[in-house]
Order: structure tokens, then sequence, then C-alpha cells
DNA sequence: CGATGGTGATAGTATTACTATCGATGTTGT
DNA sequence: ACAACATCGATAGTAATACTATCACCATCG
């Protein structure tokens, strides 16, 4: 990744907040903070009561910025879809083959986050970790409908909506570009939780990536594109 | 189904539970009631003292049975999971074909259950939908490789086993059988939830199933078979 | 007839998810 | 330099939640 992207600002839809966090220290202390504090105790142990000793500030003042640690999940998982979607468009533009474009955005969407990116504001490897263990329960709730209608969701859809696109480019006739695409998010989230607690769940191998591999070889085969022209990128 | 079926008795792992509540008519009526209001109102709003309400019991009764809500929840996947076993080897004994086999696994893993059920114990509708809206909120969690050694996941295990033995009969080489099966049921829970409630993340259609038709063309695609076997079985 | 197990009723505790208020501290425009 | 304003910390309080504990009642079973 270059300099340029890490000056990239993604912005996160203001109707997940009450306060942007990202213009002010206690915001980012506020950010940094429960992503640490999320990733290594789990949402549901998480409380604003514990985020504020853990960053030196007051329960009411966290509530100034998010209403409840539900949206403060949301804004969470939106920045990292904000991220996701221009990590696809940089990565596949001014990429000729539509072929090449979807190999890449499907080694995107399935490869795991190791770097830390300790530069920028937010911990990407952590915050990746709860994307796969938490994101799911910003979506699963009673209360879907209404916060959809805030268009809070817009990040994940539009990554879906990109990558179904160029499958549609490869084979036009193809009736379920976004079932498969988002079978090959949420999948690839899941087998990455899988392999590390219910591995009977899973395969691994050692030699590579299988989550990359399984998701590449099933999307190409279930659009209908030979093999070959996979094994050609990778 | 045939009445046979409606007289086999499902049973769930002993560590689950403090009392059997198949035994009692109150556990019962717990098992009933929770189903009701966790379908209803959703797991996160779900309450004991709510639940003991609702079946004119005392909330200290239900602790009797269960050690906390989530163990309740627990206890409903578990037996929908063993259902789902017993269904898988009951629809496919004695059939030769593996790609048959294959085929008829696939559709039930991924077709919704419209059954109301109501001379059984439990309603297997509502149940199927808390299987897809609460049940990953059952693994999710801090406890999960502690709750994993009292083998809670087994029914769960055991289906994508079985389905990923099938795989196997028709593709001894196919290196990711259980990737490959637990992303078809993960994927179609959750292509059902996000028809419901987020469409543009899915594809739908008027004529058929999608769900059904989009996972096993899915599987059939990437395991190396021919297309057409699978037209000449639906 | 007495022991046992299942149940109902009540009470109590620690924690959570907030809301409200108030005063201190900067910061900005004029 | 000063008023106006936003920001923050500190404290208090509330309703609900997730339990735990106790005790008395009643049916049943040997």
């Amino acid at each position: 990744m270059n300099q340029l992207l890490q000056r990239v600002r993604i912005t996160v839809n203001d109707r997940i907040y009450l306060k942007d966090p990202m213009t002010s220290n206690l915001g980012n202390r506020i950010l940094t903070g429960s992503i640490d504090l999320i990733c290594d105790m789990g949402f549901e142990h998480f409380t604003f009561r514990k985020l504020s000793q853990c960053i030196k500030t007051s329960e009411a003042s966290i509530y100034r910025y998010f209403e409840s640690k539900n949206k403060l999940l949301l804004y969470l998982t939106a920045w990292y879809w904000g991220w996701m979607e221009y990590q696809l468009a940089f990565s596949t533009a001014n990429i000729e083959s539509p072929t090449k474009r979807l190999s890449i955005s499907l080694r995107l969407l399935t490869e795991p986050i190791t770097r830390v990116n300790k530069d920028r504001l937010l911990n990407l490897k952590k915050l990746y970790q709860i994307v796969i263990t938490e994101s799911s329960k910003s979506y699963l709730v009673k209360s879907v409908d209404e916060i959809n209608k805030d268009g809070v969701y817009l990040g994940y859809k539009n990554c879906v909506g990109r990558v179904s696109d160029i499958v549609l480019e490869i084979n036009p006739d193809y009736p379920y570009p976004h079932m498969l695409i988002s079978t090959v998010i949420e999948g690839a989230h899941h087998q990455r939780y899988f392999a590390a607690h219910l591995p009977r769940l899973t395969n691994t191998s050692s030699d590579c990536d299988s989550v990359v591999d399984f998701y590449s070889k099933m999307v190409f085969a279930t659009i209908g594109t030979e093999h070959s022209v996979l094994s050609q990128l990778s």
C-alpha cells in the first residue's frame, strides 16, 4: 500500500454518530480504544463504562459521540466497508481484463488483513477481527429495517454491487451475482472464524491460503469460466 | 413427512441444560414459549422474565432448566441440527446415486421450512426463523472454545460432515468439502435474511426458489460435475 | 406416612444502558 | 480583551437485566 492510500479519508454515513469521532482527539480515542476492547473482550462484554476507564474519560462523554454501543459497532463496520470499497476501486483501476479484476477483488475480500497499520488512525488487523466476529451482530437485530433506511449498510452493498458488476461483465447471463458475492464475503469471514474455533467445519491447507483459493475457484467455476484462466493470474 | 418421523425423538447434548426440558410439562412450555418469544421479539429483547410471564411460571423455575438464555438458544439450535441430521439420513437412505443424495441434501439444507408442525412439540417454522436470525449468536461469543469442549456443536458438525462425505464420494480429490458445505449452510440462512431485510445483497427470481437453485448449481459446478446431471434430478 | 422432587413466590444483588445536570476549560470571532 | 460557544469531566440517578437464594407448597411414591 502506498502513502497516498494512507492519506485518503474514509467517510462514514453521518446518521451513525451524534458527533463525528474523526474530528476530535477524544473521538479518535473512542475509536481506537473501542477497537482494542471489542477485539479483546468481545462485543457482548464491551461496555461504555469500561471504554471510558480505558481511554480516561467519562461514560457521558462517549454518549455525546454515539447514542449506543450498537451504533459504535455500526460505525466501525461501516468504516471497514468504506475502506474496502476504496481498496476494491483502487486495486482494479486501469485493469482491462474483467477476469483479472474479479480475481483481484476476490482476493481482497477473502484474504486476511495482517497489517497493523499503526501510522493510520485505526488498527486494521484488529478491525478485521471485529468484522469477522462481531459484524453480523450489527444487522442481525430487530431494528434492521429501521437502521437500513438511514443508508447505514451502503458501504457493504456497494462492495457487493461493485464485484457483482464484474461478474456480469464476464458472464452477462449469470442470474445470481449478488448472492454469489455476498456468499463469498460472509463465507470467508465464517471460515476464518471456524478455522480458529470450530475447525471441523472448515478445511485448511498448509501450502496456500485455502480460503482465498477455495472462494476464487468456487466463483469462477460457478459463473462458468475456465479454471485455466484463474491459474494464469495467480 | 410421515407419521414415523413425527415420533422420532431428537436428543440434545445433556450438557446444555440443567434439567431435561423434554421430560416435563413446564419444560415443554419453556421450549415452545421461548420459540414464540424469540421469534417475535428477537433474542436481544428476549428475557427469562418475559418468558416466565408468557408461560405463567416464575423466573426462578426457568433457571432450573437452563443456566442462561444463551444456553436456551444453544438448546434450540442443537435440537434443530439434531433434527436436520435425522432428515438428511432419512431422506438419503437407500439411494444409490451419490449425485442424487447430494442434490437431496442440498435441497434440505437450503430450502425454507414452511410447515408449522403443530402436532409436534416444537414449531418448526418459527424455529427455522430463529436459526436464520439468531443461531450465529450462539457461537460468535467469547466462550466458544469452552462451550465447544462440551460437544455442543456436534449436530451442526455432523450435518456438515455427512454432506461433505457425499461430496467426496462424487469427487474424492476435492480439497475443501467442509468449507463448501458450511458455506452453503450459512450462506443459505444469510440469503433468506437478506431477501427479507437487505434485498440489495441478494437476487430473487419469481419462478423458482433461487436460493436452492443457486447453491445447488454452485456446489455441482465447484466440485466439477456436469450441470446436466443436476437438471435430471429436479 | 414420611421422604423426595418439582414448582411458585418473593426478595435481593451486581451490572448495564442509558439520561440529566453542572461547572471548568478552552477557542473563536469581534 | 472579552463575550459567546463548544467541549469535556464529574457526579448522580433510573429502569431494566441477569442472575442467586430462600422458603413453603403439593403431588407422588415407596
